[in-house]
DNA sequence: TTGATTGTCTAGCGGTGCTAGGATCGAATC
DNA sequence: GATTCGATCCTAGCACCGCTAGACAATCAA
């Protein structure tokens, strides 16, 4: 028994190893630059090896995007618990948002841009996803205001961070002016 | 003359037919089916002229990308004109812009998703991307507060609908409440 | 030690964006 | 009308992509 559980730990750790290192790569290069040849010669694998972890890349896109959703949701908790208040928690927890998207610009690609094969708002929506838009929702629902359903509340919230998120960084909106315009959707979209 | 006249009309003609034919596929079956080889057989001509109309597959994208800001500015305005008073302009508005998104999604995708190698926010920016931005502007400005400055007001308004556009096209929030999710944005974010 | 099973690699498929270089055609000259 | 010559276009091919079949080596059970 024991060599199977060595060769299954040995397994996990060299999936956690290509996972690790798509997003490195990706984070260095961008997600162009992550080609199952490259990928391979990095892990110092062949590429078929990449295929009897993943279905394709697609999955290793997926795989990228559940890690970065579990700790953007630890990110997102993080903040808005070390703010006092409803409207500095809801600040803060925009600053997290935004943050996360900027410092981890291929993560963010990988679960919001790309196809990483994963479902969404549906039943069989991966739990580190659902637990990201809880993370927002716990901070959110209190400031949707009356009439309003927290849950739709927090789509439209999250929406705007998003579009903020990608127009930035896209190059389609100023740099300069990202702080003003986060104020701006937390002054206006929530009720305080 | 009359001769070299007729070959840059001829030119100017092919130049279209790439870029309509591009636009078409697009939308037929997404970009991915773009494919300098598929493209060039249905204008039916060799591949190498798509490069002499084009440094490459990034160009065209960029023109179909202007092609539609402008189509996106008609739009905007024409909803935007066809309503009475500040808030029902808003509304139209958000409706005409969300509207385009989903009839248009790969002119979408051109514009503000894949790379058209495509200035924004900058002195060289291509006019019909400004206008594009001008249309916005000029039904959000009146509506962006005291003390908030028009421009970045409208920044902000953009990106939450890109948000929606974006995040309900690719499966991220239900198709079923996006009438009610535009009302939101405008409810809260406009003052009226 | 043998045989089967697992694991990995080499090699290759059909596709991509893009380009060098030769063929062809049409316009301008004699 | 024949001939040059330049613009125009196409064939063929490059290096790369995601992905996979089949050969090979290492490991285990008998």
């Amino acid at each position: 028994m024991s060599v199977q559980e060595r060769k299954e730990r040995e397994r996990a750790v060299r999936e956690r190893l290509i996972v690790a290192t798509a997003r490195e790569l990706a984070e260095q290069q961008g997600w162009d630059a992550v080609t199952t040849r490259r990928l391979a010669e990095r892990i110092e694998y062949s590429q078929p090896v990449l295929y009897s972890h993943f279905r394709g890349k697609r999955e290793i896109i997926g795989a990228v995007a559940l890690e970065g959703a579990a700790e953007m949701a630890a990110a997102l908790r993080a903040g808005a618990s070390a703010a006092d208040g409803p409207r500095a928690r809801v600040t803060a927890l925009a600053r997290a948002y935004l943050d996360f998207a900027e410092r981890n610009p291929a993560v963010y690609d990988a679960m919001f841009q790309l196809d990483g094969g994963l479902a969404f708002a549906a039943e069989e929506t991966p739990e580190p996803l659902k637990d990201a838009f809880a993370a927002l929702l716990e901070t959110l629902g209190e400031v949707a205001g009356e009439g309003v359903h927290p849950g739709l509340f927090t789509e439209v919230f999250w929406a705007a961070l998003h579009g903020l998120a990608t127009l930035t960084r896209a190059g389609r909106l100023p740099a300069g002016d990202a702080e003003r315009r986060a104020e701006l959707v937390v002054d206006r979209l929530a009720v305080l």
